[in-house]
DNA sequence: TATACTACTTGACATAACAAGGTAGTTGGT
DNA sequence: ACCAACTACCTTGTTATGTCAAGTAGTATA
């Protein structure tokens, strides 16, 4: 896996996690985990920077399996940006997708 | 255009790019360009990080149109690095476009 | 008591891209 | 002779994001 990669994605499979179904912090990083490898040290800013810049309102759930439980749930304004990230990225992949086809004779 | 989905990817498409054909910077420069939007002070540290790394042997060449042009190419490891790198690429955006498609109802 | 689940923070670190600036050779216009 | 434009190369400082390791703390269950 090349960290690298992963900067500026992780923060829209974050945003489409979240769009599909609001989800606290722990159960995102299983989620996201499935996709990519990641730490949790890396989700936990992330969904901080997420909301001081409003893409995310938070509430508080009682748990009976631990502490209370802060989910995440996206503003208009995160839909916004996950739907400006998603357009940007899918042209982005394409693009280099296109161009490895076009430089590569497969082998 | 996102600068973190860049990263790492940029050097993705230089490596492919000079295996293809040897270039000077400023070549693939316009080359790199024409896929992702680029600046020279990318690129240039980019080429002495590879060639440090032994990934590109590089020579001079006189030119009738300026100063001198810097040809970069692979090296076996550079190559072995390219097909490293393109995998790893290959199937991180898979994974990502998959789950894009299985988080969005296609609006 | 110990373990698993859950939530979160902090600080030091690595990496790569960007912006802005500099150097220098060649060509063509005035 | 001078200057602009294009070619070509390169460096420096700044910024963004992710990593890693460590720590705090609460609840439930075996």
């Amino acid at each position: 896996m090349n960290t690298q990669f992963k900067k500026g994605v992780l923060e829209l499979i974050v945003l489409l996690s979240v769009n599909k179904k609001n989800m606290y912090g722990y159960e995102l990083i299983t989620e996201v985990s499935k996709i990519v490898d990641v730490n949790d040290g890396t989700i936990y800013p992330l969904l901080k920077r997420l909301t001081n810049e409003k893409y995310f309102d938070t509430y508080l759930v009682e748990s009976n399996e631990g502490p209370p439980r802060r989910y995440y749930k996206l503003t208009i304004l995160g839909e916004q940006r996950m739907k400006d990230l998603l357009s940007v990225w899918l042209e982005f992949s394409k693009s280099v997708n296109d161009f490895i086809k076009e430089n590569t004779n497969n082998e």
